[in-house]
DNA sequence: GCCGTTCGTTCAGCACAGTGTCAGGAAGCG
DNA sequence: CGCTTCCTGACACTGTGCTGAACGAACGGC
């Protein structure tokens, strides 16, 4: 996989550099926004490191900028602990997924294996399910009715529901995908989603498992 | 997975407890040494968290013997601030990893999710009783006849007995289990959930050792 | 700038599965 | 046969989850 690392911390961004390497894995390294810009202007990437906090500029004006300009390519923020509302706003912004620093180079592997193994091979995988068929790299799914839109968070539960499909996923892992690992105030707001998804996407695609989860289309 | 938490804390012992539970794990909580050892004995555990100072014996120690006897399985030590020394002890007996007090649960549950991921590669672990096949992780059970969906407190008490299958498990064990300590009251409600679990399960998955307990499907 | 739209979130009322209690009956054991 | 232990159907209660509505914030078009 071609990967891009925006990172501007010297030290980090070799460790993470020669990790991706040793992954197998192919990484560009740039230490600004202009130069990613650049890089992701002539390449297309299979996966972008973001770090946030950058000399020339506020890293989620990119994502934005990215995303503005339809790109899907799956991007996993890399964040200080302390910025929180910066995790919040990266996943408004579009980003896939976040990591806090300091970080744990295996935590990295197993993220980017994440990725991977979405994105597998092919450019443009798809996944069938029930009536649905659903392009995680284009964040696009059809129905035999047409295609539907998903926001934001709709799309996010709804990719950690598909990533393990048949399986029971409690409600405290999707919170800890919207929201980062804080602790959340009680609140029905994954409840009006799957409600909302269900609306969507057909009344029994997401199983309600009462006390445990949720469940996506049974195996 | 299945996590063992000893910790003599009452307070935090409850909270992680609940923590654990909420992200989908099952966990076993435990306050002395002895418990930790016994359970550890019969069960094979994903994740251990171990206070170290305990009443009832250094845990350090525990986790050398732990370590002699040959177990793998990932331990993350949980230390007072001040106990500098016993975190370094603590690695070099075999620890994984440490969290310091008092910690954040977001912070617990990263590092839980960073042991989970370590483990998701590979599909899940599958275990056939009678003509059922029980997939643990997904917490699905699937008949002949198509799959069976079991209650929070079925599927609690019907995990209880996989663990020791064969083996007559005592009521208190059980009820234990379900009501975390403060169980004791005049109830037959076991009795009714074995009941209903027979009904779903089939009628002689479950048997009856009059005065003793109850034993899952004698091999 | 102003207005319409979309999205995220909170709230309140409703519905109902899950839970526990009980009572009468069955089954094991001396 | 009598006593204990266990089974199981019925029932009431409760908490969990569902969903329509409403509101503020962010965004985009004009």
């Amino acid at each position: 996989m071609r990967i891009l690392l925006v990172e501007d911390d010297r030290g980090l961004g070799s460790a993470v550099r020669d990790q991706i390497a040793a992954e197998g894995h192919t990484p560009d390294w740039v230490e600004t926004l202009a130069d990613a810009t650049a890089c992701t202007q002539t390449i297309s990437y299979d996966l972008i490191l973001l770090d946030l906090m950058l000399p020339d500029g506020r890293g989620l004006d990119f994502l934005r900028g990215l995303r503005k300009r339809g790109a899907a390519t799956p991007v996993i923020i890399l964040t200080a602990r302390d910025r929180i509302t910066d995790r919040i706003d990266g996943l408004n912004a579009g980003a896939d997924d976040y990591l806090v620093k300091p970080f744990d180079l295996a935590e990295l592997s197993a993220r980017i294996g994440a990725v991977a193994r979405r994105y597998s091979g092919n450019p443009n995988p798809q996944v069938h399910l029930a009536d649905l068929t659903i392009d995680l790299a284009a964040r696009s799914i059809t129905s035999p009715e047409g295609p539907i839109d998903l926001s934001q968070r709709e799309w996010i539960i709804f990719e950690v529901l598909l990533q393990r499909p048949g399986t029971i996923v409690p409600k405290g892992q999707i919170e800890e995908r919207l929201y980062s690992f804080d602790a959340e105030v009680e609140s029905n707001t994954i409840e009006v989603y799957v409600s909302r998804l269900r609306k969507k996407l057909g009344r029994d695609v997401i199983e309600t498992v009462r006390g445990m989860g949720y469940r996506l289309g049974r195996a």
